[in-house]
DNA sequence: TGGTTATGTCAACAGGTGTTGGCCTACAGT
DNA sequence: ACTGTAGGCCAACACCTGTTGACATAACCA
């Protein structure tokens, strides 16, 4: 055989995943996912069924979010911003979600998602009041998604310009506060 | 006269303004902007050129920020922050930008332009080094549009849930802390 | 009353979209 | 050598998009 059916699936995946993040859902077009693959349109939909699947298999992400168990507790802002920071730039997963999940509403949920059920019980874990738990990590999720929008999104320039330990400097104290008052 | 032109451009207007503001630009079609609107799609056309002519009409937006020489120092962030909220909710000009802007350039540009111009002279009027003004301005701008993005956009419940009064609790120090050290 | 103009509709265009089914064709197993 | 099959392509479908130009009709002015 040419190629196997599996290195085809993954050609298609990564394309898919490219489009996605830079173009978002509705203007990221099956044809263009396919030329950029190097096969058929018709492929893909033998192998992901329409272009919701493709999404879907495109769309899978976790933050990874680290142990925070291990490191002592005034550091839990600056190494919870670090984290993020490189989890964004190492996977075009969270770019895919912040793109589509402004328009599209599977996607949105899919992010809901992951945010109350990863970033929610390390809230939990740190804070003392367990109600309060959801908001704390609501509140982190605002700080940092918004630091992903203006810098990785809208490219907002000073915001572009921060280096990194500029941004873990300025937002670690906030993240902190939010998670631990 | 049936109608006047004015009032019809003005339905139109009101109508765009809508669907951009739930759908982004690409779903928010001519003609779904034109049927809420109770005309022909050639109507569009006529008394906006294109899309993107509707589009920039429907984009027109300013974050009339309040001036904050009257308000003491230390009341700055919590001002600032109930000011967007307000801002936010009484008008779409905020939602358009921000569902469009992620997967258009031109809106995107726009944003940008509207928050160097308005939010930097802010900060620097606040800020006693000139040269950090930018970075103090778009700091602001990452906690403002994050807490715009999980609440009115992807509608994370726990922000959601929250209300004015608690948004501006949490969030007023953290823009108090961005813009005066 | 007649004519001009402003407001509006209609039908069509050219192109792009997701999606489908039939048809190749090169390889693997026998 | 023959056949079955997995990988891939092609052409077409039905639909939707922005956009255009020709045509209708009501209201005003002379």
């Amino acid at each position: 055989m040419r190629r196997t059916s599996e290195d085809t699936k993954a050609a298609i995946l990564a394309a898919a995943r490219e489009r996605f993040a830079s173009d978002g859902y509705e203007r990221a077009t099956i044809r263009a996912i396919a030329s950029d693959a190097g096969i058929d349109p018709s492929m893909v939909m033998r192998y992901y069924g329409n272009k919701d699947g493709l999404f879907a298999a495109a769309a899978d992400f976790d933050l990874r979010l680290p142990d925070l168990e291990a490191v002592p507790r005034e550091a839990v802002g600056r190494t919870l911003v670090a984290h993020f920071l490189d989890r964004w730039e190492s996977d075009e997963g969270m770019m895919i979600l912040l793109r589509t999940g402004v328009t599209n509403e599977g996607a949105a949920e899919r992010m809901r998602g992951i945010f109350t059920a990863q970033l929610g019980p390390l809230a939990a874990r740190l804070g003392t009041d367990p109600v309060q738990a959801p908001v704390r990590a609501g509140l982190t999720a605002t700080q940092v998604l918004g630091m992903a929008l203006c810098r990785y999104v809208l490219r907002l320039p000073p915001v572009v310009a921060m280096s990194r330990e500029e941004i873990v400097g300025w937002l670690g104290p906030t993240v902190q506060r939010y998670l631990t008052d």
